[in-house]
DNA sequence: GTCTATAACGGGATAGAC
DNA sequence: GTCTATCCCGTTATAGAC
């Protein structure tokens, strides 16, 4: 039986990001992440000494990454404001596999710990729905209305993955994208 | 030291309900919820045979009922379109005291023991955007729109709560419930 | 028959010794 | 990195009290 190679760092915390996405946290049972890293229970301790909460936190250092080059940076970059919300959209799409997979944002948001990432949380979706205000002031559109839609944006996202889950389709979140691609820039009345 | 009164099952559903919503379905322990009734641990498990899933049963039955009469009958009852809408959002905002409880459904969509409950979940979710779908049929929309615009309702409220938690602030649900009732009966364009 | 107390089992999270 | 011990949690079983 052949040894499977050990896994880089980035790897082990890419699968347990997974684990809390589909399993809460407390649902992310030691025994799930041992399983998916090929660790042992205390070997976890050894790369994250602090527990559960360690690798949240290694998780969102590790995800920041990813969505400041993939949907944060399109928003800042020049270029058409519809093409680069356009290309947000085709990251968010990817991130939630179309529906299928949960925010870390809002399983942590609605579990029974969000305390312990408050600000974490508070840092994350402001600094989506501040990257989104600025382009939509940047396309003319007022400070209110503009701060308004990118907290909508931002809000249909995050209930679609919710309906989608309790409804068992992906059909909401398809189309919460396509609304949000139209409301953003939709002309002010 | 007085001994407090015992108290009646609704109540102590009632209570149950709280700490699901407040801590989610793992984080809701039973030391939680012996302090919360008052019962010791034996006590619960006379009441609830079946456990932490009996109790969720429990609470969906309790709350079908608050449900069905604050938020469905109003949109099934005659009356003009908007005023059944606004009577639904003044119970929407009372079920989650103004954006600051989570809404079970939610909690229980996003956590890891969902699959459990998928049949619950789908049936309220469905019923509720279905009540939706016919008022605005009645109000002369289209079918198709209908359902799509109360969709949305129901995913900008979802949206909404994890927007709120994740901000610190209140703020979004507030808003959300606005633009639900701005954007349902909304001239179709 | 209705409720409560006690103890115990299996599993999960974690700390410390090795 | 691993092994072991400890503590908490959900659950069950048994038995006792009103």
């Amino acid at each position: 039986m052949p040894t499977p190679p050990p896994l880089q760092k980035t790897e082990i915390i890419q699968r347990i990001a997974m684990l809390f996405r589909q399993h809460g946290y407390e649902g992310a049972s030691l025994a799930l992440i041992a399983a998916a890293t090929g660790l042992g229970r205390s070997s976890i301790y050894h790369y994250f000494p602090g527990g559960k909460d360690e690798m949240v936190e290694a998780v969102f250092e590790q995800t920041a990454g990813w969505v400041a080059e993939n949907i944060l940076a399109p928003l800042r970059a020049p270029g058409e404001p519809a093409t680069r919300i356009e290309q947000m959209l085709r990251a968010v799409d990817a991130l939630y596999d179309g529906g299928k997979l949960n925010c870390l944002l809002g399983v942590l948001a609605l579990g029974n710990s969000h305390e312990r990432f408050q600000q974490h949380l508070k840092q994350r979706f402001d600094g989506w729905i501040n990257a989104l205000t600025r382009l939509l002031m940047e396309a003319g559109i007022d400070k209110k209305l503009a701060a308004e839609r990118a907290e909508d944006a931002v809000v249909r996202i995050q209930g679609a993955l919710i309906v989608a889950r309790g409804r068992a389709t992906a059909a909401p979140f398809k189309r919460a994208l396509h609304r949000v691609k139209e409301e953003l820039l939709a002309p002010v009345g």
